[in-house]
DNA sequence: CCTACCGATCGGTAGG
DNA sequence: CCTACCGATCGGTAGG
């Protein structure tokens, strides 16, 4: 049995858009597709938000934050490389089917956000592949992986990773936890070195 | 040195409608910047054109055939599976590069296709995957590659092919070619068997 | 949260 | 390819 919490106003509203932007795309989702849903105004938004952009910027520095504290409790960890990169790519995507809408919304609308928030979020966004390219650097240092640009790797595997929102069924046969699992053992296996 | 082709009028509206399509996204594409973009009036572009949408439709369809041309070579070839799927990558990620702006908008823009060419569009889709899927089934059965589902393999794989638009730089340290290596490398050794 | 409304912009047409 | 223009819709405000 799935327990909902009473949700906010803001909470709902937030929760609405996030399906709307999923769905239709943040530029082509209207003020009144959004009201329409909450079975209000257009113009009773306001009272709760100031601007259609403050939803967007919401949903993604919320999603980014997400992604941080995921992988900043990994980064600590004194464990290999490979164990690192393994429970990284668990821990993304965990989060990614955690919000599956947020999550998409957070990979394909963010770049609708206006200055200086759109700067933000590329730093962001940046700070956290670095994360990434560091365990796969170290890996690399260790000879734990095979010799490759680690940017390069870092992109590839967040990109499967990424896309994982588009097909993920809530009622498939692989579990959030198998999922990571699979993902994770393709891509380790793709850097490992082969004996 | 490169030859520029004279590209007629509607070529260059097409032109310039991806390059606008992939900067801002079609929803927030007008037709006024794209008339800005040629120096002309927005309702001139209607001689050119039918609707916003036909650019868009023509765009989609194209990169489709061209991805389709690319991997109907390779299935016919009487190659192993693995040599399959590595030219199956390297000939979808030379698309890509050779179509940079293209196929971002292909990647990202179709869903504002309207019906019935939006579930034409899927169709294809589906019918493009289904050729990786049945180069992974193979060599599967082979015992090529580990046993795994060839539906998520394939979508794992595509989707980190399809991110290169967004980071692939012409005066970058890797060509094409090296591209389309690496990622077939860092696929096909997530699939093999360890021996 | 509503009514009433704003200026701006949208995709597109008529007619030349 | 242009001028002139259309009805529809946009994000948002004023005032209650």
């Amino acid at each position: 049995m799935i327990i909902e919490k009473k949700l906010s106003r803001k909470e709902q509203l937030e929760l609405a858009a996030t399906e709307l932007f999923k769905e239709k795309g943040y530029a082509a989702s209207s003020m009144r597709d959004l009201a329409n849903k909450l079975g209000i105004e257009a113009a009773s938004l306001y009272s709760h938000i100031k601007s259609k952009e403050e939803i967007l910027s919401n949903i993604c520095f919320r999603m980014a934050n997400e992604f941080f504290e995921a992988i900043n409790k990994i980064e600590i960890e004194n464990i290999s490389a490979s164990a690192k990169l393994e429970r990284a790519i668990i821990a993304h995507t965990q989060v990614i089917i955690k919000n599956v809408s947020a999550s998409s919304v957070f990979l394909h609308e963010w770049r609708h956000l206006n200055q200086p928030k759109l700067d933000e979020f590329i730093a962001m966004r940046e700070d956290y592949q670095n994360k990434f390219i560091s365990i796969i650097e170290e890996g690399i240092a260790n000879d734990e992986f095979i010799s490759i640009d680690a940017k390069f790797a870092v992109l590839t595997i967040l990109s499967s990773l990424n896309w994982i929102h588009n097909w993920y069924d809530p009622n498939g046969k692989m579990s959030p936890l198998e999922i990571g699992q699979q993902l994770s053992r393709m891509s380790i296996n793709g850097l490992k070195i082969r004996f």
